[in-house]
DNA sequence: TCAACCCACTGGCTTGAGCCAGTTGTAGGC
DNA sequence: GCCTACAACTGGCTCAAGCCAGTGGGTTGA
């Protein structure tokens, strides 16, 4: 043992011969770690030390626990790649949202759940975007849930003006062909320019029970706004995308 | 208690009552915890499981624990907002790199380290971006570290070719007027269009050491290429930025 | 043949104890 | 007035033990 080594914590220790071999391909994913108690044994150290080793690779997204399985090592796969292109008209003209499309392109079933259509104050930062006003029931919050074959994958939390949804199909479910954009076309607005604010962080415990997520994925949040044709905000849409199925693709011209 | 609290462990119900506390503006921004002894002491359970419950918070990104001093309410802070105008004309006539920019925007001192400028063989998703021989020596590779005000923010990996590269300026930390890009422009590409792909994820230990993050901060990877006016892509730079410091923003017009 | 049951395994969670290592305020000495 | 040394805090890490709750293979009995 080095004198680097020693300075770790056993704990590190036992996770960083873990972890390299997984880097190595020792370990391949979907293969199971020995047991807490294994490693325990192996290592000289008491069944408390080999799990914070455990946690540290789970919170690192290289491995999951399994109650009354086992530990795994996961698998790197990352099934959606939204391009810059999601918003396209030639992509909007198949009828299909953007999930839809993604998930087709995949041969996964997709479904999307309906949670709750309401009136409601908007949060600070869609208010700002929206150009509505912070502190009144001034916009239509649409929730949604998507998932590929019955995997959780995101949610989406769009907003759109209460004057202009009021009474039409914005407030339904079903929002009818080409879905809420052919309906704010219908009121003038033709999506002409996107802008997309992208951040990263930890999901709040509630997200992590809707997108069934372990500890050590983050989410990749989306805040999307659509303008239209005067360069008009007409709808904010906040995306909350699992990290480890998504990747984001943006390609556009120099200025 | 009800049932539902109830059917929980306690760690997670004394994480609960500090995060609504946090929410709730009891703790703010800044404040001090109690210690782990006195949460213990406070809900009947061991230091053991206080200190579970901290860590949760910390794992959520809510709180920063200090050794020697106590935990603490971490700061809502999002300092860079890198725009997609950063590759833009306008701003690079102004000869600074875009963090140079932001950071300059922000008052802050910026210092660029580059630890190293090899001559490597490219990750597989680099050659395939850059269009290059994946088992050769066909890349120089530049990495850079950013600071501002000294604070780690972002590992920068960049890759051009090496028939390009050899001799030129590109090989030197001080690469010239208009930094790597005008070299580039001098071998005939102009920056024309860009790709950037972008995922999250929790950062390896070596880059939690280098961006000095804590757990509970993950990390917004972008690979981007540079393409010229005919379509070749000429570089292709990984950042990897503290996702608590930085966002993205992307703004274009729809097809 | 098949279902029910049991048992040995897995991780999940908690306890209470102890020692170590940073931090900070204070009492004491100069 | 200033510095030093110390003491009382803080979190960091480990141990050993125990009970609980899922999982899955194998045995047993109808």
């Amino acid at each position: 043992m080095t004198s680097a080594e020693s300075a770790q914590p056993a704990s590190r220790r036992i996770a960083d011969a873990l972890r390299s071999a997984i880097e190595s391909g020792e370990l391949r994913a979907g293969d199971k770690l020995p047991s807490e108690r294994a490693l325990a044994e192996r290592y000289g150290a008491a069944r408390n030390t080999a799990r914070e080793a455990v946690r540290l690779l789970a919170e690192q997204g290289l491995v999951i626990a399994q109650h009354g399985r086992g530990v795994f090592v996961r698998e790197p796969r990352r099934l959606f790649r939204f391009g810059s292109d999601r918003y396209s008209l030639a992509n909007r003209a198949t009828g299909l949202t953007p999930f839809r499309l993604e998930a087709q392109r995949q041969g996964k079933v997709p479904r999307i759940d309906v949670p709750s259509i309401a009136r409601e104050v908007p949060p600070r930062d869609v208010a700002e975007r929206l150009d509505v006003p912070p502190n009144q029931e001034s916009v239509v919050h649409r929730e949604n849930h998507y998932f590929a074959d019955d995997e959780p994958v995101q949610i989406v939390s769009t907003y759109v003006r209460w004057d202009e949804a009021q009474g039409t199909l914005l407030m339904e479910a079903r929002s009818g062909p080409n879905g809420i954009y052919g309906r704010l076309e219908e009121l003038g607005h033709i999506m002409t320019n996107i802008r997309d604010e992208i951040i990263a962080r930890m999901p709040t415990p509630h997200e992590a029970t809707i997108l069934g997520l372990q500890s050590g994925i983050p989410v990749l949040e989306v805040l999307h706004t659509s303008l239209d044709q005067d360069g008009v905000p007409f709808e904010v849409s906040r995306y909350v995308h699992r990290a480890d199925l998504t990747g984001l693709k943006y390609e556009l011209p120099v200025q």
